[in-house]
DNA sequence: CACACAAACGGAGTCGGACTCACCTTATGG
DNA sequence: CCATAAGGTGAGTCCGACTCCGTTTGTGTG
């Protein structure tokens, strides 16, 4: 019911405005940037931020769901150009990518995480639920182990995007190399 | 140079009994308790929680410290014991089992990573070493994949670590697995 | 275009934490 | 048993997220 009326035209701007003022402090690596140079950033009061988003964190939420999205639109597409278990192994590279466009997110992440926020939870499931597509269609192609979850492997992906020391990059490609094998190895 | 002076009777008391209340507190799932709670468990005021520990978090890191050593005797003991690739086998399981302890202490953790705090650089270095050389014992063996640190390894157990959902405990068995499998499968 | 009014905004103020400091208490060595 | 420095105390400060209400502004209506 995203219905109740459509916002007014300056609403709508300032919420955009904060949403893009805070990718941008996450992004360049002020993860905790305080509410007032969020909102100083968007060119607004303090009172406006809390207008459109509940707390700090649930302006931090919707931002990472957005990333969320993007990022689930990748199986089906990898899907549609690779074998199964390469599409599996692409997207797990791919979410190493997507890490790398800001630690800052990662650090933004952790704040999330360290609340059972249930907005988080859905975040999780659809990430999950991706997965588990690019998972069954390897297991039915024979290349990748049966009984794993998407959820489980999802564990496991939050660790690497949780890395932040320098040079993390290519550890998260070896750690993501490490775990592929694993997936093929018990089929 | 922990000289300086055998701190005074009644001091060291004190400050054993902050790091007692505060692991207990971290351990029961009050993972951010309050200084003051942790003051009152301690059974002394504020300011003498501050005179042993800095901040809140130097008192958070020193308890994680302490677990961290118990931990990194284990990889000796269990090389004492077992093939190298079932000696990492069992280490990876055993750092679930002590996640397990509470899953506050995973919380805990989480707020020091954080901060990039040089202590907990220290610990993880402590960790990365222990790793190293159950690792190369496996390779050494011929039964673990060379080109693997301990501290990429590291970095996927920390994703482990942070698990906390219900029903963790088997989740973090499993991806733990398919990690062993994988550095396993390349040798 | 003018008006009405609900929607949206601003920003000083509140509240709840971590942390400090000036003063009091007590262990300890002589 | 005294001197004294180490140690303890807790009211108070600071700083951040969050609130509240008076003011401003977009928008549907005549």
């Amino acid at each position: 019911m995203p219905s109740s009326r459509p916002l007014r035209a300056d609403a709508r701007r300032n919420r955009e405005a904060l949403l893009t003022a805070a990718r941008e402090a996450f992004l360049t690596g002020d993860a905790d940037a305080h509410v007032e140079e969020i909102a100083r950033r968007a060119g607004v009061a303090v009172g406006t931020l809390y207008r459109h988003f509940e707390t700090r964190e649930a302006l931090v939420e919707e931002v990472y769901r957005q990333e969320v999205a993007e990022l689930c639109a990748a199986p089906a597409r990898l899907l549609a150009h690779y074998a199964p278990d390469e599409a599996v192994r692409r997207f797990l590279l791919l979410l190493v990518e997507h890490s790398a466009v800001g630690k800052g997110m990662a650090e933004a992440l952790e704040s999330i995480m360290a609340t059972d926020s249930p907005i988080f939870d859905d975040a999780r499931a659809e990430m999950a639920r991706a997965l588990d597509e690019l998972l069954a269609a390897g297991v039915a192609a024979g290349a990748i182990r049966d009984g794993v979850s998407g959820r489980v492997l999802l564990r496991a992906l939050g660790g690497i995007c949780g890395m932040r020391a320098k040079g993390w990059e290519d550890d998260a490609v070896r750690i993501t190399t490490i775990l592929y094998d694993g997936l093929r190895s018990g089929r």
